[in-house]
DNA sequence: CCGGATCCGAATCGATACTG
DNA sequence: CAGTATCGATTCGGATCCGG
């Protein structure tokens, strides 16, 4: 037996000696978003070192997780394999646990284009989306936010987008949001549109507030809803 | 900012910093069948050594997971927040991934009585369970396990059973099944009940052995339906 | 026996520098 | 761009010890 290993012969021990090293799930989680380049992983994962990078992405190789690509073009990518994928709704679950123990940002604490973008998928709310289409910035983070009937879709626009992520739509966006850290008490449901806008926890720099309406109904995680 | 932080501001990251420790998860998951002395937790997680299990511990009550409380009599107990049973349908999805993933046991590779609870509880499938009462043995440990009505039950005779995990019922059990590592794979779908019989994955001593159909319709963990 | 606290060697992590 | 090498700082693991 691995020194390391937990000793037990179970689906929850085995799962987290695949993706319960330090950092492994938030590597996942940028992969869920797309393809990524090694340098697109490090600068997404700021603060991580390069060699536990490194051995990360080769543990999550050797599991089964991630899988080594070509890029179209050269250099070469990571990519989730299926079993990978399948842990698309656990990270958004835990996603949806952890935002309700989330306080304000400390200092130094960024967002990161494909945080946000599965921040999004987090919250997403299917069914009780209407159509939208905006430009959403939080801090550096620019993303063109779209939903149509019931799908979201998101394309970073900065910084460094990188190409993969969809494509633009030819039109402007409806609107465009400005949000601060607090934007997570409407998504919380505990401001009303009209209070986040009051409070300054987002503005609407360009088109009708309204859509602020539309956007707390799309995005919404709610106390404990299992 | 703490120097291990991840420095991110994000939900996923939110949550990892709670319970994405080593050993954390574990000790929720034993947590999620009932509330436990340090001594129980101690012993169902067999490698933990005790000063992780006093950090995490209080780590995990500085994070609102878990609580401490007076037992009945004397002595205390941990038990899990609410926010903590929050986390159940991401440990039984975690479990469900894991279970992919499992091998045979390597040696010294144990099953507890709690992780055997939560890995029924993990492919436990409500709408197609019929009812269901019988023992069940997997090495040193021994649980009679009912369903009724589409509700699982589980209560732990051995080793050392708790005092809590609900009352015995009345009756004898339809039949006792003894189940080898092999038993993954009827679970899994991989096998039929009589080849799993035929290949000695599992053995009825007692009872009719066409309970075995019942018992794979209601446990059940297929590969990759998300 | 219960509920830990303490100590110490081994392994891992984090930061930085360096290389094909 | 995609890592490897190195080394000090932390954490983990194993054992022992202690107060009730």
């Amino acid at each position: 037996m691995a020194a390391r290993s937990y000793g037990q012969y179970c689906g929850v021990t085995t799962a987290i000696e695949l993706i319960g090293e330090r950092w492994a799930l938030l590597i996942v989680r940028d992969l869920l978003v797309g393809p990524r380049r090694y340098s697109d992983l490090k600068q997404g994962l700021a603060r991580i070192p390069t060699n536990i990078l490194s051995t990360r992405l080769k543990e999550l190789q050797a599991g089964g997780v991630v899988r080594r690509a070509p890029m179209r073009g050269r250099g070469l990518v990571y990519e989730l394999t299926e079993y990978g994928r399948a842990l698309e709704p656990i990270v958004l679950a835990l996603g949806r646990w952890g935002f309700q123990a989330m306080g304000d940002p400390g200092e130094g604490d960024l967002v990161t284009p494909d945080s946000l973008t599965m921040a999004l998928r987090t919250a997403f709310q299917p069914d009780a989306a209407r159509d939208l289409d905006i430009e959403l910035h939080v801090g550096e983070v620019a993303l063109r936010v779209t939903v149509r009937a019931g799908t979201l879709g998101v394309v970073q626009l900065a910084p460094a987008a990188p190409p993969i992520g969809g494509r633009l739509p030819e039109a402007d966006p409806e609107a465009v949001l400005v949000a601060e850290p607090g934007i997570r008490h409407l998504i919380g449901g505990r401001v009303t549109p009209g209070e986040a806008l009051a409070q300054g926890l987002v503005h609407v720099t360009r088109g009708d507030v309204r859509i602020l309406d539309t956007f707390a109904d799309a995005f919404r995680i709610d106390p404990l809803p299992a």
